[in-house]
DNA sequence: CATCTTATCCCTTAAAAACAGGATATTCAG
DNA sequence: CTGAATATCCTGTTTTTAAGGGATAAGATG
């Protein structure tokens, strides 16, 4: 039985690559495409493929939210995030989100087809450079409280502790100490650094 | 006469997608594919096409630098930026550097095919979305002088007027004034939005 | 030559952030 | 229940920025 494949993309291009890569597979089944979230989910209330290939940025809706809608309504669906950054991030949630594997967009046919196979037997698959990445940055995780990020929102858009103070209800020494937990946090000299690491990270 | 076309591209997806896109067009003869810059100049040594569609975020080198590089050797080769982005400052200095049109990932075949058309005539192709992006954030341009543009690296490396001082060899009060200027050029209200802003905008 | 840009330097005052240290209340998991 | 994490607030001092002002000198450009 072949495995039946749908591809959610906003590249046009990308869903022909990867097409005309799987086409002369004859284990693959091709189910079709969606170029956005939306479709995607309308499809699968009409038929339901064993694997996902999912791109993570998407222009409605990101595909780490689409894969935790589909896997809590369809968990018999694996799903394989795709994307073009190896970022910690970014594969951390997907995975969190309940996918099954994770795949960069310059991986060669080899490793695209030894992912839907691993994926179709229901285990893992990262390949070596994903891995790499997970494991690398996996102490640096930063993790921020509901507050911290609030506040870390509000300094990079220029505001005082004061004002943020005003406009979040709090003191301004309780603004100063979320302040201080940050630079902490994320190891920073000052608010420039702080701000510099965080945009790097994109948590900001 | 068929129109040569040649890709450069580190997602081995996105080169399988455009040639599937284009290998029923009889108008298109595809000469060959790279996944770096240095292939792709090697290749020029042997064999030159009439466009070359290339990616602007590359492993080695940026498209932009390569673009330039190339019209620099090879005047009459014809670049069309290729890139997921539809960012005003990566496609403005696509065009600087001599492109002849820039192309999103998600265009589709006919978008495609006009680009090439239009570009080996020696005309110049902008999908409506790229132009609209180009003309909106035109005149939020901003120019940093070497200097500047030095004092804001070291600002978002978390040094204070002092150290910066020190390190550039020039007083803490020249280093106030380019940081004045900075703020000014940014509308920025204070360090942390400069920093912000000038992340966002992937000067830092 | 006149003008503009860039880079350099200085002063003052007020505001803001960094650093140190401590304190209380709530929530949540083991 | 107990401790850890989170969120709240405080008093200080020192350092750094922000803002306002003004000034000089070199180099490019029309």
């Amino acid at each position: 039985m072949a495995t039946k494949v749908f591809i959610v993309d906003d590249h046009y291009m990308v869903i022909e690559g990867i097409r005309s890569l799987l086409q002369n597979e004859k284990t693959i089944e091709w189910t079709g495409h969606a170029t956005n979230a939306d479709s995607c989910l309308s499809f699968l209330q009409h038929q339901l493929p064993d694997i996902i290939l999912m791109d993570i940025s998407m222009p409605d809706k990101s595909g780490i939210d689409l894969c935790k809608e589909v896997k809590e309504k369809y968990p018999s669906v694996f799903v394989i995030g795709l994307s073009t950054f190896n970022q910690q991030s970014f594969i951390q949630k997907m995975m969190d989100n309940g996918a099954s594997g994770y795949v960069l967009k310059n991986a060669t046919q080899e490793e695209l087809m030894e992912a839907i196979e691993l994926v179709a037997k229901g285990k893992t698959y990262l390949s070596d450079e994903v891995s790499k990445v997970l494991r690398k940055q996996d102490d640096s995780n930063i993790v921020l409280t509901r507050r911290e990020k609030e506040v870390l929102e509000l300094i990079a858009g220029g505001m005082t502790n004061n004002e943020i103070g005003e406009k979040l209800f709090i003191s301004p020494s309780t603004v100063d100490t979320h302040r201080k937990n940050l630079l902490a946090k994320f190891e920073a000299k000052n608010t420039a650094s702080l701000i510099h690491i965080a945009s790097q990270m994109q948590i900001i």
